[in-house]
DNA sequence: TATTGTTATACTCTATAACTATA
DNA sequence: TATAGTTATAGAGTATAACAATA
């Protein structure tokens, strides 16, 4: 039967919505297999082996409101990921762990194939557009 | 200072997301003015002239489950936009009412008006594979 | 004065299960 | 047997307000 949703078919802005949320499904079941979320896997990526990162600044990086990386961390503790080292008597610093660098091994190795099978998916000649077309939408 | 999520702006994946999340924000923000979510929107605009559309279908279309649709149909139907007209004894078509399509024009303008300023913002060099590549990735 | 970390809270969005009724 | 519509519910995800303590 003929596409129900035609009317929307010609707008960039459903068809970046729809692909979001269908890749970000994947990533989503592929990283469950690591026990991690996507908002997890990004905080872990986005530390490495840096030891001088706040979570207010991890925030900042990724939009999430400050009342929201308490529990996001909290839980990434609780998980024997990561840890809160005092960098002064008002900031801590939010390091990974033994565990965590394993974890953040996983991760990237989830994350790095991924990425590939996504980019594979597109074709060949818009392949190189993807990412500049993207980042023009937010980075800016 | 150093962009924190160096370590991610590689990713296209990464980059969709948080594309899809800025400009979404932002048209929810722009449909808002008719207290309109992105989600009636797409709707009301999908519906359109038809009357021969079911819930259950408008569902499949957008990937939004049977169960979620009642309270969306029904709130949109309390605002007086659509009513449900039985196609036989088990199926309703969900129809515009009048007010219903006034809503769809002014709708539709904003979304035009969105949709045009989103592609003006993705370089000229890129922007006609945007849409290409997004489809490869949830169209298949 | 601005920033950090935190708690509490409410709202949206989404997924699942279960049930009734009809094609 | 499959589909349509519905209700109830639980889990994420996110936004706001407020507070104490420190830069």
């Amino acid at each position: 039967m003929t596409d129900l949703d035609a009317p929307l078919a010609a707008y960039p802005g459903y068809a970046l919505r729809r692909a979001a949320i269908a890749t970000m499904a994947e990533l989503s079941a592929r990283l469950a297999a690591v026990d991690c979320r996507v908002i997890d896997a990004m905080v872990l990526i986005l530390i490495g082996d840096r030891t001088d990162v706040i979570a207010s600044a991890i925030g900042r990086a990724l939009d999430i409101q400050r009342a929201n990386m308490a529990p996001l961390i909290g839980r990434l503790e609780s998980a024997g990921l990561v840890e809160r080292r005092p960098i002064d008597r008002k900031s801590l610093a939010v390091v990974l762990t033994g565990p965590g660098r394993e974890r953040l091994a996983r991760v990237r190795a989830i994350t790095e194939t991924f990425e590939t099978e996504l980019l594979a998916r597109v074709p060949a000649a818009h392949r190189d557009h993807l990412l500049p077309a993207l980042d023009a939408l937010w980075r800016d």
